[in-house]
DNA sequence: TATGAATGAGCGTTCATTCAT
DNA sequence: GATGAATGAACGCTCATTCAT
């Protein structure tokens, strides 16, 4: 953040985060040391922690920087009017496919690191974790009021489910359980919607076609 | 296996695993000590090494016994006769839930050590892993020969949604982010079921009520 | 020595160290657990601490054993009356060449691991090591004063001289440097003592024919 | 190699390499602790592994960085021009007794650990301790096929009893078998050639003065 | 005798972190 | 800012030895 911004001048700080993202991704943070992140870098290890304070640190940061803006984004799509709940969550599952597709190793890091390490260091990330629960669960909250979405299911365990399958369909990518294409990505979207939204049974109602 | 086992005796391996659980739920894998393990079952250090080749050896041990049981479970669900997908998934869901109820450190070990943490050691899992995807794959596929279940949501998307949902609702309990009774339990194995099958979303069809 | 001796019992006292032998002489001491000792021999391991208070004293009991032999024929040739020296050194270089023709692995422990490592637990067997010498030395001393041996080159010297050629060659023997048939077994005794003796260089007495 | 040199300055990695022949002479290779070298040469534990990759490497270095300096002397003795024979051998034998007196505790450990452990980890360095042999083998038969020295007795095997003798006399002072004082080195030089070349016994040629 | 489970001190190695330059 | 030498606690693993059976 107070790293020099001059024109022309390396980012030292980024270029540490950026490389801390590749090699955490491909070692896992446990198996890389601080020096593999410094070597990826193309920097003296001993800068990195000029810039941060631990290892740990970084980890951290990585989080948090790409966590906010998912939580920011999730608050928008909450914050939108007329919107049907479905087409929320779509905007949802779109918003996390599309960060996978476009920083599949911070995606990785974040969730093989974070998110499920919640039990070690990533305990201290558990009320950030949940506040994108909670924003999920808001939206389906809206629906269920509004009468779309079955009362008997609350919310926050709504949530759960939503979340869940889509950060399964990223772990299948990740691990190489399901096929990654571009169309997949994108056909993921609308599927998981539906399949959470509409149910995988076949009902009378139907699945409506998202609009987004 | 070759462990003593006259009634009376105490099986030091078995002891040994049993700490392992404990302890690996309670500081993570990587925030404990081989000494660790061998003072929670009270026996010497090198009597670990006595047993098990090394300390991941023990983590194997514990995924690979525990997973098989529940491989086998999916693997006798999917072949029950007249029973309806939803059913099946049920006591899929079922399973699972009973297996965290029964076994909470277990489970929190396997998921947050193993299952996501596949790109380290855990990659030499992920045969086992994807078994068990593959096994409620098929209970899907079975419903959508029958057309019961959606044609346009493959089988093995269908079945990472379910179980991504289910290990979500685990994380949850493991995480304290979602309340733990045993209503709880027991109600979220209809209410998973019910998300993912009959869809959030209010239907003229209705959500049938599980017969299990 | 005190095991059972009863007819048709197996020695186990004595399989261990035999399998010791192998084991030390394959592994070296050093890079050897007890176990593989007892595995070589087939016995349970804890039955080598029945027989031996420490793996150090299988060595030790190994070492004394051959070497006393060898002491012993070092003084019976020494005691012989009107041998020339140079027939008593042959007969000497014999009995050690053949020590290693007949038992190469016990030949190869007691030189790597005692001899030349008595700057660690060897060290107790200096003793008997110098015995060795001496007793060489006590032929070339008989020599010197007959006038046979140059006065100028001391018996102890001398001593040195010729066992460490031999303890040479036999390296070269172990070590693959030098090659290993029956015929170079023989013919390096009459070498060593043409070499040690005779000298190197072409002289006008020439170098007498060993009469043993 | 990076190490830092400017004057005044000490060189750490140099100070653990000099610590390590003193404890490695004192306790042996394989009864000491890094840190005993670590101690010795009043640095940190970690630093020792901070220029070596491990234990053993320290003892390849030290053995290598000095024996390469032999095989290099006796390569240049070898080269020299109309010098007979004996006197170059004279120069080898007086090259390695000046290297113990010289060094007395990188001498013992390269013999006690390396040249005679051979059969361990020293099997590593078989290759570079033959090529010794063989610079004096070379010496020998250049002596062979002027007709100085004796057709019979192979330059291969003459080098091995020249080369024994003479670790015999260093391993006689390492252990005390020897009195050690300048006058023995100093003779001793002169003695193993005329035992070797001349030969112990009295002979009409005589064992002429080493003119070196 | 014979077994092998049990013990625990010991050691090599790693690596996050500090700090002098 | 930038470097990398220096630190030392920590930890996985080994294995000689003991001992109950």
């Amino acid at each position: 953040m107070g790293a020099s911004q001059r024109s022309g001048a390396v980012d030292k700080r980024r270029l540490i985060l950026d490389a801390a993202i590749t090699v955490f991704a491909r070692q896992g943070f446990h198996h890389c040391r601080v020096s593999d992140v410094a070597d990826e870098a193309g920097v003296a290890y001993g800068l990195v922690y000029h810039y941060f304070d631990s290892k740990e640190e970084i980890l951290n940061e990585l989080f948090l920087e790409r966590w906010q803006i998912m939580l920011d984004a999730i608050a928008e799509i909450d914050r939108l009017g007329e919107v049907p709940a479905r087409d929320k969550l779509y905007m949802v599952a779109s918003f996390i496919i599309d960060s996978y597709r476009h920083q599949p190793d911070l995606m990785k890091v974040i969730i093989v690191e974070v998110t499920r390490a919640a039990n070690s260091f990533g305990r201290i990330h558990l009320e950030k974790i949940r506040e994108a629960y909670a924003g999920i669960a808001e939206i389906v909250e809206s629906a269920r009021r509004e009468g779309v979405f079955k009362p008997d299911i609350s919310a926050e365990f709504a949530a759960m489910c939503f979340y869940g399958a889509i950060e399964q369909l990223l772990s299948g990518w990740i691990f190489d359980l399901l096929p990654q294409t571009e169309e997949q990505y994108e056909g993921a979207k609308g599927l998981v919607v539906d399949a959470i939204c509409g149910g995988l049974e076949v009902s009378k109602s139907g699945a409506q076609p998202v609009s987004g």
